[in-house]
DNA sequence: ACTCAATTTCGGTGTTTGTCGAACATCGCA
DNA sequence: TGCGATGTTCGACAAACACCGAAATTGAGT
């Protein structure tokens, strides 16, 4: 097989421009997904395998997915690891406010759920 | 069979403490909802077949269910009519402020889509 | 009583979702 | 070169979802 090719097809990420709001809410409306993202609020940057929630890698996988298509987080890979951060620029200038408005919420909602 | 149980199930309605975020944003993910919200916003109380959403009756009837049942609106009986209102005081009081960012990230997302 | 209008409920269909285990790819290191 | 760690992709599966048409319910009007 061709090694000259890339060997990774390259991680698509929406332009901030072109971030959809239901995709959003559909990314957030998941628990394992949004403690994800409130969890990504306190640190600049997380490796994938660091997050604490019970679910097999690759459903995990699927979620990260999931939240990186929808335009929440961006991810960039070093080596092994692929690291993960929340867009909160590009979302606070798409969708202003959208962010900490949900993350209260979810503060009032009780944080286990 | 016995006419004098109540006609109908009386609608339920999660009382405003016990609203669920996940279950709010679940609904609002969903254009034709979303463009219900978006309506409701505008006046006070609607009757069901007066939005301007082009599906069928049956499935206009699942998506009132749905946010009903999450606490998004609410709903009474009226003769033959159900009308539906925004619960923008307990949504207000559960989750301050989310249900303004959301209708205005809204706008920004194209009020089409 | 009969009919019409508004809406729900009931079955059904096709799609999407969250989940998993197994297999694969990639990198660092011994 | 081989091993272990990290993470993804690939089916597969059950549950949930959006949607419809047909039938049922309910109340108003004739």
């Amino acid at each position: 097989m061709p090694r000259s090719t890339r060997r990774r097809p390259a991680l698509a990420h929406p332009e901030a421009e072109s971030i959809d709001l239901y995709d959003v809410l559909h990314a957030l409306s998941d628990p394992t997904r949004m403690t994800i993202v409130r969890i990504l609020r306190t640190e600049p940057e997380r490796a994938c395998g660091t997050f604490p929630v019970d679910v097999a890698p690759s459903t995990l996988s699927h979620h990260f997915k999931v939240l990186r298509e929808s335009g929440v987080i961006s991810q960039r890979e070093e080596a092994n690891r692929r690291f993960s951060a929340l867009r909160t620029v590009d979302l606070e200038q798409r969708f202003p406010g959208l962010l900490d408005t949900v993350l209260a919420a979810l503060a009032r909602n009780g944080d286990d759920a």
